[in-house]
DNA sequence: TTAGGGTTAG
């Protein structure tokens, strides 16, 4: 009201001289002329003011224009303020005429009508000044249009005041662009222009995100010079930037010698804390400010919800619940959506439910938190029945729900549905934003369609990083490790890697057997930085397993300060694959007596190790204890049991295992057994049991195969013949077994009897000559593992050409005496093989490791590791 | 200072 009072003596005191203005006679008015009559007009038509006659007589047409513009841009009707804008385009209107119908196509987001006026105010040559400029600025930014904003921003600073620069400056950290941001902040400082608080506020977000911790620093000296070392907004801002670029002891010591504290002081802690991890310290903070009752406010509540949902603290939460509702939040949207959240992350999908039934008006926030609470209960079909509802109940999805929704269907692995959702995008005609596409890609990956994955990934214009590690890892885990690697490195072209990329595209060095790139990985993780990300970590420990070096992942097992379950899983298995049984049960004891509880991998692990060495009362000890540890049995447990029974010879009691299982056992159940027969040479075992295999995997040629060499080692030729045309009758083939090597980082391949090899004839040749070393050492070929009903000359010749003896000897030719030979196999090794490689190691004095589809096996002075029980 | 989502290891 007084404001009103004083601008009506301004207008009193101003009229007269300006009603007496021939304004037509003269050149461009002064701006601020111009502005004093703005006033005087806005006056006029702002208030109800019974202004006497004799004062509105001298008032030109063009006041009655300007007026009427500005009234039409008062009442926000801008097709109409428009109109009377382009009928006047030949006449002289006021700046602030031009500025208030700018401001209003600002506020309106339209651009169309914003770069009609700018093009009318060109036309009639009024330079772009005064209040124009900023005006234009704004008006272009608020539209979307930054890079004309910027043109005209640059073009005027001279006028640009303090807000025109914080706009600027938050529209740049709005996109992303806080480089730009940090330059327009230097630039300022250049030119002498002082921020104010929305200044430093938008400028420590900046260094806050480029996570440069010094900068803020520096920052905050300059703003205590300035003399806003005391403005509790200011002081704030620096307490959530410390805190959003990690420096939390900074914010802490802030937050301590801040003398007056307000309720944004206390939620700036509570939330920093939340931000850092330090959920607990949050609801501490929390107690105080009850404690000392600082007055709570709705981010107060809304921040403690995030806290106890991250600390799990339901009874903490509810109590919050109750607290919100007496201060009357009860209705807030942002506290409901946040409490919905808080029940489901405290796993109460009801009290969620609940919530979410009682809420007013249900946002796009409530429904994507509750669709996140269905996930979060692994009830994926549910969650993707909320979406549908919600578009039925007229809320359309935003990039938060439609990323949750992928989420589901990537989880109930459902590609179906995955692929129905985006069909429903398409026909919606939705903008698939990078968030979304990188969802899509991650449904498409987890539920095994890589091709479509690739798809849309080649159609995103700009890809991010998530992008590519979502490709990456799709490849590895779809088994496509090529695929894999030929990705990662066409995207250190574009783009730089970071940890979640090395953790993608380990596992497809350790499926390749790829040590030397693995070994390339492992050096770029030590120069940036990566070494002590546990993901990072454990996926190099799993690569150098893999990859046959054991000691290395032993050498970064030890390094790990806190190891994770993970970590001790991958170390268990790696001594199970490397038939050092012991090594890995004692591994699994320290596990135990450091507090880590073991799951239904981590049982799977060691129960491999122990089958694999032979391990039987170790064996029974942890099946026992897997339910111990209140997990129920799995299939694959079962599995090496019946392989860790049938291994050590127990076949009876492996079948009566098998036949009174609580669960239906699967070919792989029953393949152990398979295999325990051959290694005994049980063939009417072997081919009872072979029934059921054949039953539940018709189509694996493998089980045909482990059959066939039950018979030929029991040179039941006859039978041998009748399984082969058993194979050829299913139309089935034997895959065919191929082994490869790494020489100086590449990567050779070899085929059974493969003669494309440059080196064929020196690798035949060398082979013929150790065969006629071995068997005047008194070796004989083991002929059974041919399979073919031959002479037995041909038989030699075939088993000659095995491909796992053509890597190890090209390895032998190219490697320098000493080396390791390494060597990976897709299928079981060969028993002819075995036997010839153990005679390599030890005329050669070379060790060799070969890893097949089942274990590894270390070569060395005549022995295998594998005790010869392959 | 305040709510929901999406990429990693056994």
């Amino acid at each position: 009201m007084l404001t009103m009072v004083k601008i009506i003596t301004n207008f009193s005191s101003c009229s007269t001289y300006n009603c007496h203005t021939n304004e037509a006679n003269y050149p461009r008015p002064l701006k601020g002329f111009i502005f004093f009559r703005h006033s005087l007009r806005k006056c006029l038509l702002s208030s109800n003011l019974d202004v006497p006659r004799s004062t509105r007589v001298g008032v030109t047409f063009m006041l009655d224009e300007n007026a009427k513009i500005s009234k039409f841009c008062e009442v926000g009707d801008l097709r109409n303020a428009m109109e009377l804008l382009k009928m006047s385009q030949n006449s002289e209107l006021d700046l602030n005429t031009y500025a208030s119908i700018l401001q209003l196509c600002a506020e309106r987001r339209r651009l169309q009508e914003g770069k009609m006026v700018h093009s009318i105010i060109s036309s009639n040559g009024i330079p772009i000044e005064g209040v124009l400029g900023p005006k234009l600025v704004f008006m272009y930014v608020s539209c979307g249009d930054l890079r004309e904003g910027r043109r005209i921003f640059d073009h005027t600073l001279s006028d640009n005041k303090v807000f025109l620069w914080n706009l600027m400056m938050s529209e740049y950290a709005k996109i992303g662009d806080y480089r730009e941001s940090i330059y327009l902040f230097r630039k300022m400082q250049k030119l002498g222009i002082t921020g104010n608080s929305y200044t430093f506020s938008c400028i420590l977000k900046c260094f806050a995100t480029v996570g440069r911790v010094e900068e803020c620093k520096r920052i905050h000296g300059y703003i205590y010079k300035l003399g806003f070392g005391s403005h509790n907004t200011v002081v704030n801002s620096l307490i959530a930037t410390y805190f959003k670029s990690g420096g939390v002891d900074s914010a802490h010591k802030l937050f301590d010698e801040l003398s007056d504290r307000d309720v944004v002081s206390w939620n700036s802690m509570i939330s920093g804390c939340v931000m850092n991890g330090f959920s607990h310290t949050a609801l501490d903070f929390f107690i105080q400010m009850l404690i000392l009752r600082v007055g709570v406010d709705l981010a107060t509540l809304v921040n403690v919800l995030v806290a106890c949902a991250n600390a799990g603290s339901l009874s903490f939460g509810r109590a919050v619940h109750g607290l919100g509702v007496k201060a009357c939040f009860g209705r807030e949207g942002r506290f409901n959506n946040t409490l919905l959240d808080m029940y489901s992350k405290c796993g109460n999908l009801n009290e969620a439910i609940q919530v979410f039934g009682k809420m007013g008006q249900k946002t796009v926030v409530s429904w994507t938190s509750l669709i996140s609470a269905y996930v979060r209960e692994g009830l994926y079909d549910d969650a993707i029945r909320l979406f549908y509802e919600m578009e039925c109940k007229g809320i359309s999805p935003d990039v938060y729900s439609m990323t949750s929704v992928l989420h589901a269907c990537a989880h109930s692995n459902s590609l179906d549905k995955g692929r129905d959702v985006h069909n429903y995008f398409r026909k919606k005609n939705v903008t698939l934003s990078l968030p979304v596409c990188n969802a899509l890609m991650d449904m498409y990956a987890k539920c095994g369609s890589m091709e479509e994955a690739y798809l849309v990934f080649s159609q995103i214009p700009t890809k991010d990083i998530v992008s590519w590690n979502i490709m990456i890892g799709g490849y590895s885990k779809n088994s496509l490790p090529n695929e894999a690697l030929k990705l990662f490195s066409e995207m250190q072209e574009e783009s730089r890697p970071d940890g979640f990329t090395m953790a993608c595209v380990l596992p497809a060095c350790g499926s390749l057997a790829a040590l030397d790139v693995g070994r390339g990985i492992h050096g770029w993780i030590l120069r940036n930085g990566y070494s002590s990300d546990l993901h990072v970590v454990n996926a190099l420990m799993d690569m150098y397993v893999k990859c046959g070096s054991l000691i290395h992942a032993q050498l970064l097992f030890d390094m790990i300060s806190e190891k994770d379950l993970i970590s001790w899983t991958v170390m268990i298995t790696g001594y199970g694959m490397h038939g050092l049984g012991n090594e890995a049960v004692a591994t699994f004891q320290k596990m135990r007596i450091v507090g880590i509880k073991p799951d239904e991998v981590t049982f799977t692990s060691i129960l491999y190790a122990c089958s694999h060495s032979g391990l039987l009362n170790e064996g029974w000890e942890f099946f026992n204890a897997i339910s111990e540890c209140n997990i129920e049995p799995k299939l694959e447990h079962y599995a090496c049991m019946v392989d860790l029974l049938a291994r050590t010879g127990n076949l009876s009691k492996a079948y009566n295992f098998v036949e009174t299982m609580p669960i239906k056992p699967d070919a792989t159940v029953w393949g152990a057994l398979l295999c325990g027969c051959r290694i005994h040479h049980d063939v009417e075992l072997a081919e009872k049991v072979a029934e059921h295999v054949f039953e539940l995997e018709p189509y694996n040629t493998g089980y045909y195969v482990l059959l066939a060499n039950v018979y030929a080692e029991a040179e039941k030729w006859e039978e041998v013949k009748k399984l082969r045309e058993r194979i050829s009758k299913l139309g089935l083939k034997k895959s065919p077994g191929c082994s490869w090597i790494e020489v100086q980082g590449k990567s050779t391949t070899f085929v059974s009897a493969d003669s494309a090899h440059p080196q064929a004839k020196t690798i035949v040749s060398l082979l013929n000559n150790l065969r006629i070393k071995m068997k005047s050492e008194g070796y004989s070929p083991k002929m059974r593992y041919a399979l073919i009903n031959a002479d037995e000359t041909e038989k030699e010749a075939a088993l000659c050409g095995h491909s796992e003896k053509l890597a190890v000897a090209f390895g032998i030719l190219n490697l320098s005496p000493g080396r390791t030979i390494r060597v990976a196999k897709n299928l079981r090794v060969c028993g002819d093989c075995h036997e010839m490689v153990k005679f390599m190691s030890k005329t050669t004095r070379r060790e060799i490791i070969l890893r097949d589809s089942n274990r590894f096996h270390h070569f060395k002075d005549g022995f295998c590791s594998c005790g010869d029980f392959w």
